[in-house]
DNA sequence: GCCAACGTTGGC
DNA sequence: GCCAACGTTGGC
């Protein structure tokens, strides 16, 4: 199963929204650039991803799942950019910050680190693992 | 098709 | 709020 991390700004869409939309889960849009979009159409339905708030929190702060593969985004009126829709599985014990996560060599090949302008990026099965025992979570 | 200029994102 | 990095746009 692939993982993914997926960022937005909390004062545009939070983690607590997220959470509150429960197992129907919501879509997420607002995609505008392709590499992005090119990791949305790779994700299946299943795959989990981090949730993380870039700017005002800069942590990863909980983990979604992939409910509805990549479907065109009606928003979109240039009709190049679709979502998908994923739900709230957990919030994280410890959100796992930037700093935390710069601080640790396994993840200095992590996209986060490397290109942090990319709102939607892969995570390698090690990169997952070693966030999650960051979190505290175990297992 | 190249590349400079511009806009946006996001860390600090 | 500033600025660096990146993506996109548009002129040639």
């Amino acid at each position: 199963m692939a993982h993914w991390l997926l960022k937005s700004e909390p004062s545009s869409w939070s983690w607590d929204q997220q959470a509150k939309a429960g197992a129907k889960g919501t879509f997420w849009n607002g995609v505008r650039n392709h590499s992005a979009k090119l990791n949305l159409m790779a994700m299946k339905k299943g795959d989990k991803g981090f949730f993380y708030h870039s700017n005002e929190d800069k942590a990863v702060v909980g983990i979604v799942e992939i409910i509805k593969t990549y479907y065109p985004d009606h928003t979109d009126e240039s009709g190049k950019f679709g979502m998908v829709d994923l739900k709230a599985v957990k919030a994280l014990k410890k959100p796992v910050t930037l700093a935390e996560i710069k601080a640790e060599p396994r993840l200095k090949d992590m996209v986060l680190v490397n290109n942090s302008r990319l709102s939607v990026q892969p995570v390698s099965d090690e990169e997952w693992r070693v966030v999650l025992e960051m979190a505290g979570e175990k297992g």
